[in-house]
DNA sequence: AACGAATCCAACCGCCCACGC
DNA sequence: CGCGTGGGCGGTTGGATTCGT
């Protein structure tokens, strides 16, 4: 006997939330915290499963996402993950801050693929037209090779481009830096591809910095709920000018939810990524965030990576970069390779 | 202006894993 | 150790919106 389908109770509704909706579940959460999704339902009225609601927070609701608009620096960045890990969503996600894995997903599905097919049709073409000239013939192993060559030149491609854009961003606000003590033994001893990964990426943005973005958040959700906020100011556009956000959401907010502290990550390397950078919040660092786990979904397998220090020596060490790139790119090679 | 195609994205589904008992 | 449950994750769907003719 296999578990019960997904939601499937008589009862339970499914669909679009709705405002009203929405406002009992940030009221909820405002309450009781996130977690023990299993008794929202319950505790709220809400007609809808535990699932949903988590779904529902996690994806939107949640102070600390950013929506729409992704810069060409988290694109490269995307890509140049998703080169890495593959659709390890999650994964991709907690190396982008405010950044949901729904969200990345639909934008790589949506967008980078077709951007990536469109490239690779391109310059098989070219690849085609070079054999055709050298009148090669074009067994499968020798076509692999091809592809793993053009990938192989695309990825590096991507890894200078990221660490470029990367070097570009930090550069703006490398004295905030704290660089932690640079470890290696990882890389130069990869007894599994688990800690070999976790040796060449950098970690996720930190969970336990301070800097608030729910100022964002409670835009996204008084966006959504208007009626919520008894009396809005003017609707505001942009991350920077939802500063303007009602002081009582804001003050409400920055009671219940402190900022994700992944956050901190993107305000003090700034990473090219926010337009917000205008966003300087004055929560305290003692201000430990509800949603330190909750902010960010944690690195697959929970596995807790280690502290940020080798992406960082990379991107700001051309000498050690140079050196691990072709770790990197071997990594790459064992994770990608059954792809071609 | 109308209609179909294409695109976007919120939400759902089902599988998997960790954890408690 | 096995089982049940809750939560996390990636893939997929379908309604809404935008675009092209």
């Amino acid at each position: 006997m296999g578990r019960p389908p997904y939601c499937d109770k008589i009862g339970v509704k499914k669909g679009p939330w709705t405002p009203e909706e929405d406002i009992i579940l940030v009221s909820y959460i405002q309450e009781h915290g996130p977690g023990n999704w299993r008794s929202v339902p319950t505790n709220t009225g809400l007609l809808r499963c535990s699932k949903s609601c988590r779904l529902r927070w996690t994806n939107y609701l949640r102070p600390g996402i950013k929506r729409g608009n992704f810069t060409d620096q988290e694109e490269k960045m995307i890509i140049h993950l998703q080169a890495l890990l593959g659709n390890r969503w999650a994964a991709i996600a907690s190396y982008l801050p405010q950044r949901t894995d729904n969200d990345i997903k639909n934008y790589w599905n949506t967008h980078l693929k077709k951007k990536l097919n469109k490239i690779q049709s391109n310059s098989s073409d070219q690849e085609h037209d070079h054999r055709t000239l050298r009148g090669s013939n074009s067994s499968s192993s020798s076509e692999t090779a091809i592809s793993k060559g053009k990938w192989e030149r695309r990825l590096q491609t991507d890894i200078h481009t990221a660490k470029q854009a990367l070097c570009d961003a930090l550069s703006l606000d490398n004295k905030s830096i704290n660089l932690p003590e640079l470890s290696t033994s990882g890389i130069t001893n990869p007894s599994s591809q688990l800690i070999h990964q976790q040796s060449v990426l950098p970690p996720p943005p930190q969970m336990s910095h301070s800097m608030s973005t729910y100022v964002s958040s409670a835009e996204n959700i008084a966006r959504l709920l208007p009626g919520w906020i008894k009396k809005p100011q003017k609707p505001s556009h942009t991350s920077s000018e939802s500063i303007g956000t009602t002081d009582q959401t804001q003050n409400s907010m920055k009671e219940q939810f402190p900022s994700p502290s992944s956050e901190g990550f993107e305000n003090s390397l700034q990473f090219g990524f926010s337009n917000n950078s205008d966003v300087s919040r004055s929560i305290s660092p003692e201000t430990t965030s509800l949603f330190q786990d909750e902010s960010k979904p944690k690195t697959e397998n929970n596995v807790q990576l280690p502290p940020l220090s080798f992406l960082e020596k990379w991107l700001l060490d051309d000498a050690t970069a140079q050196e691990h790139e072709d770790n990197l790119m071997n990594l790459a090679f064992e994770q990608t390779d059954g792809l071609f």
